[in-house]
DNA sequence: TTGAGCTAGATTGCATACACTGATTCGTCG
DNA sequence: CGACGAATCAGTGTATGCAATCTAGCTCAA
């Protein structure tokens, strides 16, 4: 996924990923080839590859002789995303139960004892969003089958644009940190059923909590810029 | 997926997927874009694009300044991927439980009754095998998701190239007929959880079937070829 | 005032030309 | 005779130009 890539339209595409992550790029934004050519000092040439990468990444959107746009995610397909999502992580976890080395374990447990300090401590919220992300991320990874951790990173990148939108329902963050405490449980106890269920679950309240947020927030378009200046994470 | 594209690049990359299909193209096989574009009666550049789409769906591999290929699935690989390919189904199977229509549910039926018509009356094992095919497509869509829907099917797309293989094992059909029958039988009833590992099971035993045979016969790149004539599908 | 039709500007899609990288082959030296 | 190196060549990566298409703004009529 993050492979290097000394070609130019390997750094233009992720350059304009990175756009889009910073939220420098809204969903909804067009992105006109001539344009950002310019921007970055290269021709169309490898604008117009890295823009046709990102349309099989799912990350934008376009259709003959029209623009490309930044994917914009209606609340169903969002639902839809989480659900499949869920599935994905939770059959991650049911291996990784029985497959994590006792290194990638433990690194678990760091992660989230980190993440936990941050909560006590009352640190910065993107902080412990990002420990949030690598606690998914280690989990998905310690199933040790590539195709399904690129397929659940693939469905992971298209809510990453939508990071801005923090969550801040009170006690949420608790709430999140006491799901991990039992998803690790049930991981070191080798107990794949649990830890499957309860991942599961857990991701899909995430979805339905950004949901939510985004129903609530996002009124107009405008409105959802307003909020660029909000950073954080719902994983 | 079968959307059209009135673009060159876009009727390219159909015309190069059918290729990879048909078997025109076998995996390993390399994709020079000049011969390409003269073969389709264009420039390079929509060949190009066409090539990059084709990179991003996984069905060709590519590195900078080397020629793309067709993907070849080690047998690692593929048992990575039929091990996703069985968690999506079964996600999908588990949903479908509760969510097929009366309509979809007798259709689901109606096709595994031809299927079985097929199998007594010693049928096509093409047509039998392009019946699986449909059995299992029916049960994903039948899941109303449509990102999971789209996320099956662009793995189980990564193993069509390899449909020339046929499985041939003795009494493997009527066993698979008989997998699909309990499948059947539990989505009708509404039994999510049996459901899926019923499936699960089934399309896990397929790839370990696939696995074997290409194990037994791929012994070198010519024999790959040699296969070319026997068509037929494992799904 | 509002809506349809049209025209001009902007933008995409494709073709062609050039630059650069990687591979093969041939020549030379040990 | 074998091995190393340089030149040549095939093929990809990028730039640019042109034609087709879309979009925005305007005109004009209802």
């Amino acid at each position: 996924m993050t492979d290097k890539d000394p070609t130019t339209a390997g750094t233009v595409r992720l350059a304009i990923e990175r756009d889009i992550f910073n939220g420098d790029l809204a969903p909804g934004d067009a992105l006109e080839e001539t344009r950002l050519a310019a921007r970055f000092g290269v021709s169309r040439t490898p604008v117009r590859e890295a823009i046709t990468q990102l349309v099989q990444a799912g990350l934008v959107t376009k259709r003959a002789h029209k623009r490309a746009v930044v994917s914009e995610l209606d609340p169903g397909t969002l639902l839809e995303l989480f659900e499949a999502l869920s599935e994905l992580e939770g059959a991650a976890a049911f291996l990784s139960a029985s497959r994590m080395t006792p290194q990638e374990k433990s690194e678990l447990l760091s992660i989230h004892a980190a993440a936990g300090e941050n909560l006590q401590q009352g640190g910065d919220p993107n902080a412990y969003a990002d420990l949030g992300f690598a606690f998914h991320q280690l989990i998905v990874r310690g199933c040790h089958n590539s195709v399904l951790i690129d397929t659940t990173e693939w469905l992971a990148l298209r809510v990453l644009p939508y990071r801005r939108f923090q969550v801040v329902a009170p006690g949420r963050l608790q709430r999140n940190q006491a799901d991990h405490e039992g998803i690790i449980s049930a991981i070191v106890d080798g107990d794949a059923a649990t830890a499957r269920d309860l991942i599961q679950r857990h991701t899909l309240e995430q979805g339905d909590a950004l949901m939510r947020f985004i129903a609530l927030n996002k009124t107009s378009h405008a409105d959802f810029h307003s909020t660029a200046s909000i950073k954080g994470s719902v994983l």
